[in-house]
RNA sequence: GGCAAGUUUACCGAGUGGCUAGGUGUGUGGCUGCAGACCAUAAUACGGGGGUUCAAGUCCCUCACUUGCCUCCA
């Protein structure tokens, strides 16, 4: 298996420190708001990474920070007087109800960032110990010039970021040092004691005191999304690598492409922002699920109505063919169908190249055709075999093949309906029958004669 | 200005130097009372210009354009 590691800027073979072991850790998000479908995006890509992995033999620990205290939870919670922890708390509930309908599981742990102030303080003192950083009257900083290997995951260097900075107003000795503690006194919000003084962790630190807690100094892969990389990540790696002495402290960084709107950059002065809420009024989750794996998670991917529509359709017809299979998968079945197994084996190649998610879609696709002509002359170990086959694609991608019967329940008078329908038909009564036709086909039903 | 990713047929979107990606949409034919669905079938492509090669969408150079990051951001 090849993944790509923004580190080296290439595709390198999925090597994991410990066997079959895979620890992942992706940034999750700040809980002052309800998660938007950019976030959706990153998520289930992340999720669909996972699955892969676990589908392919790996045992994955995934875990999933919770920024639960920052400058935009203490602001939103000042603006609407909810204390800052149930601010928080509630957008990290309705964040995760957003996940599970989005069939978004596979996080193992949450870990908030005020749960873990402890491994924060440990480690920023380390830090003080090893001379890596310094406290001034404001707080507790990371001294970069100590660290000179900060920029390799961004490809910057220090002398010229320092160019574009203000140095006034900051206690700081180099405009790039960034802050592992925050000293605030006299003031109305949430502060933790430390030998600095009261204050609150740094936005960069909790990742680091939360991933050397639970996986050590070293693990496998790291995931966020592309504007994560600078300064976020560029200053966990300066962090873990200074207190550790150990490189790197990542092999594998992943980053996911951005979500635009229209061609245009999600914001909410532009009122193009759509949460997951409101995209699920509109949509079922297995469509915004699919038409997120349509694109390469690298990939930036543009939303539009009409690129959800296009999604939609493209799994209805692979949900047709799906049904086409009426056989059950069992336990022991055996098959040598040679249209099967070829573009099976794409689809598990593209996977294996970097999660090729569209490219796999292609590989579904390419069964399909391949095969659908000649579906009846199939043995029900073939179509047993190829059903297994969608039940596990399927499966990593996270959504379901089966045709959504949205309409269970009201079969009898369904039925009713279309037989007088069809009565209507055969005396020529087709004003008639076509009203009927209309009128259920606004109302959301199909009608396949 | 620095760094990064892109520019593929109407749209979305894969492409490891040579063999039809795929989907949506569109055309044509079939089935239909008609439309849809369904079945069959077809067409359109590689930003511009150089170069390497027997052969380039695929490698190299160059130009143009787009987007993102460089302050918080998935």
């Amino acid at each position: 298996m090849d993944v790509y590691s923004t580190l080296t800027r290439s595709k390198e073979d999925f090597v994991t420190i410990n066997k079959n072991r895979v620890n992942l850790f992706v940034c999750g998000p700040t809980v002052y708001d309800d998660a938007h479908i950019g976030h959706g995006r990153t998520y289930i890509s992340f999720d669909t990474i996972k699955r892969y992995l676990e589908y392919s033999g790996y045992a994955v620990f995934y875990i999933q920070n919770i920024t639960d205290i920052d400058d935009k939870i203490i602001n939103r919670s000042k603006e609407s007087g909810i204390p800052a922890h149930e601010l928080a708390r509630k957008f990290e509930k309705r964040y995760i109800e957003d996940m599970n309908k989005l069939n978004v599981n596979g996080v193992n742990l949450f870990a908030r960032a005020t749960d873990h102030v402890d491994e924060i303080l440990d480690q920023i003192q380390r830090l003080i110990d090893k001379g890596f950083a310094y406290e001034t009257e404001d707080g507790v900083y990371f001294e970069i010039e100590k660290f000179p290997e900060f920029g390799k995951l961004s490809n910057r260097n220090i002398e010229e970021l320092e160019s574009h900075r203000d140095l006034a107003d900051t206690t700081k000795k180099n405009p790039q040092d960034f802050a592992l503690w925050k000293k605030r006194v006299d003031v109305d919000e949430p502060t933790w004691p430390s030998p600095w003084g009261d204050g609150r962790p740094g936005w960069h630190i909790e990742d680091t005191a939360i991933t050397e807690y639970y996986f050590g100094p070293q693990y496998d892969a790291h995931g966020g999304g592309l504007d994560l990389i600078f300064p976020h990540h560029e200053a966990e790696i300066t962090q873990m690598e200074a207190v550790s002495g150990k490189a790197p402290m990542v092999k594998f960084w992943l980053h996911t492409g951005f979500l635009n709107v229209n061609g245009e950059k999600m914001s909410k002065s532009l009122n193009n922002f759509i949460t997951i809420r409101e995209l699920l009024k509109d949509y079922a989750p297995a469509t915004f699920r699919f038409f997120v794996l349509s694109t390469h998670y690298r990939s930036p991917i543009d939303f539009s109505k009409d690129s959800l529509h296009q999604s939609e359709k493209s799994l209805d017809r692979i949900r047709k063919y799906y049904e086409l299979l009426d056989v059950e998968v069992g336990e022991e079945f055996h098959s040598d169908y040679e249209i099967l197994d070829k573009w099976s084996k794409e689809f598990f190649d593209s996977m294996d190249d970097d999660f090729n998610t569209p490219k796999a879609i292609a590989a579904i696709f390419g069964l399909i055709n391949d095969s659908k002509s000649d579906l009846d002359n199939l043995s029900d170990d073939d179509k047993i075999a190829i059903k297994a086959f969608l039940d596990d694609a399927a499966h990593i991608f996270g959504v379901s093949f089966e045709l959504q019967d949205v309409n269970a329940g009201s079969d009898d008078l369904l039925d009713l309906i279309s037989e007088v329908r069809s009565e209507l038909r055969s005396n020529k009564q087709y004003d008639l029958s076509d009203k009927i036709r209309d009128s259920l086909q606004s109302l959301g039903y199909e009608i396949n004669d």
